[in-house]
RNA sequence: GCGGACGUGGUGGAACUGGUAGACACACAGGACUUAAAAUCCUGAGGCGGCAACGCCGUGUGGGUUCGACUCCCACCGUCCGCACCA
């Protein structure tokens, strides 16, 4: 009933009922899923997320909560503009085109939001105060501008991220990726490496899986920095040491060769007075950056003819190679080479020849036989041929090493230091595209770097861009980028880059909380509503948007835009990863994807098969995927929700399946809600003729089948309350049809107390329904006789004497094996339980004959008789 | 390679902190209603044996801890996910 749907929605909308505002004194809860990026069109599978966070927030409401639930469009990003170069359509319009049919699909499904809260990135309203926050960052040294690597589309003209290369490639042009040194703007997320890696502890209603992928992603290592020495007759002029970073400075005895980076400044010295190693660094920096090329790659290194001298032992000197496998940006882009504790310093080691002695002894093994061959060790032991170590464990020998170095000097300065090192690196946030928020910076050739004043802000993007060609249409506008520098006056030129889309959606939790303020943060809306209660997304957000939400929450509050406590800057208190909604794929015999509505499926099991309707060509049914536009395996909201109804939709993606793993899409699971929805309507309906009016007074006493039913209808409240609070949903979908199905029974009974008891009952239906198929239950409570709005009702109290049974069903064991079961009072005691149970003839029999040894007795649960 | 998760009937999945495995749903079978079908309602059902009472087996495989293990421990097999030349 599609048609009263649209009604129930209008009255939430008229009462304003889901319109938050700081109520302090009252408990607050902030629900949000992750806002969309408006591509197109909403299908069944990107309801899901939506719906489990709308079943939160009504439940939360119902529960007293003053709720914060908005939504919002994360709408810069490069579809826009690929449908601009492809359609000749203006990002922008495109955009909010997308916006006005995902909104208008949103509403449909009858979620609980906020929309007057409703804000869209790509609007100036929203980047300036971006754009405020980035001048902040830059003032504060947390916005800096260097010189790095990046991957280079020669064709597109721009610059990739990592998951844009594929094999090697740009995913537009297919031309191949460059290495290019450019400068860039970055986040400093390293300044907080260590608060973002300690802080995970505290997020215990996080996934553990979420909060290990971070902590690998920042990757913190201990180890030391140890400068070598290099022999005066081979380094190249000027080059007296190389600084290497290593994990294991206990395996030093074992070292026997120092590589390079290619980029490594050494490297370069040398380079330039060797041909061949030039040629050979600058192949490295061609190499491909995909998997698949690393995988294949080999290890390749080139010798230089440097020397360096071991730390340990001036008259021991180890080659310096410069090698395609050292990163110069992890570490020095040096390392000393163990061959025999690290298995591709030992491919390495074999394939140029280089010596290999074991230095750690893996327990168990005997010193007078133990080698290396093929396999290097990289395990704990005890130290050998290590002179000074000899004998002492790895951790013991790590010790005595970093001691050691500390004292030792090289040219006044220690040999070596402890440093903790970081895999994660400051965070890229240039992009030469249109479609994004412009860097509010001005580049004069007389003043350097000239943040836009506070009072130009916002700069806008120019409306009139092209996209008739690739590169940066900013860039190349006749007039946007030439400016008067607000220092000097002079002629000066703005920056042409946007920022990353990942910034825009790093603080519009923030924003919610005072989508209008004149300024980024309305610091009392924003202590009142933060952090988010409840986050819901998907797991691809695991590691980039969560951990970059936490670093600019760290760094709002370091500028000043919010006051949070030092020790709980956290913007998401509680997060749950919800799985997709997958579908079976259909492709036609010439290879095409076809939609599901293209496709007719006949016969079952065996002999099932796709027939392409249009043609009556056989189609092929492929595997079951996440739904998705390039395999056409969606099923579009309006379609569904036409013909079903947004309850039905509701209930499908929330029902069987658990929230946090995929649920398959089928005609007969649909089916299934369906005809769940239309049994509760009857269940009321009959009910609503039987049960006494709405307020009758309640009967002195209950008699037994009556009494059955109340305790049905309360613990059942009671256990879907508790579904709902731990996201279980399809738990509380199953408890709800089973009470549904006690309900149905209780309805063909009769009498005074029954008809308040079924009265009660449907009440507490409705209910329970209410969060999870809002419409049905808005219907349901008026044909109940109520002319309020269920969504404005508080969730019912259940009886705490109604939710335990006087007599309970215990199973009774006899060694382990269970063999009966008894109904005993719910209070018995262990020598009652253990008397009854001896006294089965179940019992005696299985004894057969045997003393009884002993009897354990779990009152409530269980009674275990050993005999 | 490193890290992690998961494995339960024909299917999706329940089972609280170690205490009646298979709730609930789907599919299936039988029945009621109907001229008939659909819809709806009722009943049945893990496997094997037995008319039945009942017995035996059973949560990927093999071991272990325990009065008792889907749950804890060890090893293995399989599936999925994340990271990946990080020194």
């Amino acid at each position: 009933a599609p048609a009263r749907e649209k009604h129930w929605q209008e009255a939430w909308d008229k009462g304003g009922i889901f319109r938050a505002s700081t109520k302090p004194g009252q408990p607050k809860c902030y629900v949000l899923e992750m806002f969309p990026y408006p591509s197109g069109r909403i299908h069944v599978g990107h309801s899901r997320n939506y719906t489990m966070g709308d079943v939160f927030a009504r439940y939360k409401r119902a529960k007293g909560f003053n709720v914060l639930h908005p939504m919002g469009w994360d709408a810069f990003g490069m579809p826009a503009e690929n449908a601009a170069m492809e359609r000749k359509v203006h990002p922008a319009e495109w955009t909010y085109e997308n916006i006005a049919t995902m909104r208008r699909q949103l509403k449909s499904m009858g979620f609980s939001l906020d929309w007057s809260r409703e804000i869209a990135t790509c609007s100036p309203d929203y980047y300036r105060h971006q754009q405020k926050l980035f001048l902040d960052f830059l003032k504060k040294g947390l916005a800096y501008r260097k010189s790095s690597k990046v991957n280079w589309d020669p064709v597109d003209h721009t610059v990739l991220a990592n998951e844009q290369v594929i094999d090697g490639r740009g995913w537009r042009s297919g031309a191949l990726v460059e290495q290019r040194e450019l400068t860039q703007w970055f986040f400093k997320i390293t300044a907080y490496a260590d608060e973002l890696l300690e802080a995970l502890q505290t997020l215990d209603k996080w996934p553990e899986k979420v909060r290990l992928m971070q902590a690998n992603w920042i990757g913190r290592s201990q180890g030391m920095l140890v400068r070598f020495g290099l022999d005066k007759k081979t380094a190249p002029e000027g080059q007296g040491e190389v600084e290497v970073y290593t994990t294991r400075p206990d395996t030093l005895f074992g070292a026997s060769f120092v590589a390079l980076s290619p980029d490594h400044p050494l490297a370069k010295a040398a380079a330039a007075k060797n041909a061949d190693l030039a040629v050979f660094c600058d192949e490295c920096r061609h190499m491909g950056t995909s998997v698949a090329d690393l995988e294949t790659a080999e290890k390749q290194g080139f010798d230089t003819g440097i020397r360096a001298v071991h730390p340990f032992d001036p008259n021991w000197t180890l080659p310096v190679y410069v090698a395609n496998f050292i990163l110069m940006d992890y570490g020095t882009g040096a390392i000393f080479g163990c061959p025999s504790g690290d298995q591709r310093d030992l491919d390495f080691a074999r394939k140029y020849d280089l010596p290999f002695t074991p230095v750690i002894l893996p327990p168990g093994e005997d010193a007078a036989t133990f080698a290396i061959t093929d396999r290097a060790y990289d395990g704990d032991g005890t130290m050998i041929n290590s002179s000074f170590l000899n004998g002492l464990g790895t951790e013991a020998a790590f010790e005595e090493v970093a001691r050691r170095l500390e004292k030792a000097t090289l040219g006044n300065k220690p040999v070596g230091a402890r440093k903790v090192n970081y895999r994660l690196r400051d965070w890229g946030v240039s992009r030469q595209r249109y479609w994004g928020c412009p860097i509010p910076v001005i580049h004069c050739e007389t003043c350097g770097i000239v943040p836009v004043p506070d009072k130009d802000l916002p700069v806008e993007l120019p409306k009139d861009a092209t996209f008739d060609k690739p590169g940066n249409p900013l860039d190349r506008h006749p007039t946007w980028k030439h400016v008067d520098c607000p220092s000097c006056g002079g002629k000066a030129r703005r920056e042409t880059d946007t920022m990353d889309t990942f910034v825009d959606s790093s603080w519009y939790f923030v924003r919610f909380t005072a989508p209008h303020a004149k300024t980024p943060v309305d610091k009392e809306a924003a202590a009142y509503w933060l952090a988010v209660d409840q986050y819901i997304g998907g797991i691809e957000h695991a590691i980039l948007h969560l951990l970059y939400s936490r670093f600019f929450t760290r760094a709002m509050c370091d500028t000043g835009h919010l006051s949070m406590a030092q020790n709980a800057r956290e913007p998401f208190a509680a997060l749950f990863t919800q799985g997709m909604v997958t579908h079976e794929t259909y492709k036609s015999r010439h290879g095409g994807w076809l939609q599901p509505s293209q496709v007719r499926i006949e016969g079952e099991g065996a002999s099932r098969h796709a027939v392409e309707i249009a043609t009556g060509e056989p189609a092929v049914i492929g595997a079951i995927e996440k739904m998705s536009k390039s395999r056409k395996n969606t099923v579009d909201l309006d379609d569904f929700v036409s013909r079903y109804g947004a309850d039905v939709a509701r209930w499908f993606v929330l029902s069987d399946s658990p929230p946090e793993r995929d649920v398959t899409y089928t005609d007969v699971g649909v089916e299934g809600a369906r005809r769940f929805v239309q049994r509760v309507w009857r269940l009321v309906d009959q009910g609503a003729e039987k049960a006494t009016e709405k307020g009758a007074t309640k009967p002195a006493e209950f008699g037994a089948e009556a009494n059955d039913l109340r305790r049905a209808a309360h613990k059942a409240l009671d256990q879907v309350a508790h579904s709902i609070e731990a996201l279980r949903f399809n738990v509380a979908v199953a408890q709800i049809y089973e009470f549904a199905n006690v309900l149905g029974s209780a309805l063909g009974k009769t009498g005074p107390d029954m008809a308040w008891a079924q009265r009660e009952a449907l009440e507490f239906l409705v209910h329970m329904i209410g969060p999870m198929m809002p419409h049905l239950a808005e219907e349901s409570w008026a044909r109940l006789g109520y002319n309020t709005l269920l969504a404005n009702e508080a969730w019912p109290e259940a009886d705490p004497a109604l939710l335990v049974d006087d007599t309970i069903v215990i199973a009774v064991q006899v060694n382990g094996k269970r063999r009966d079961e008894m109904t005993i009072a719910r209070t018995a005691d262990k020598a009652e339980i253990e008397a009854a149970a001896l006294q089965l003839e179940t019992v005696q029999r299985a004894l057969e004959g045997r003393p009884v040894k002993k009897v354990i007795v779990v009152p409530q649960r269980i009674v275990n008789v050993v005999g």
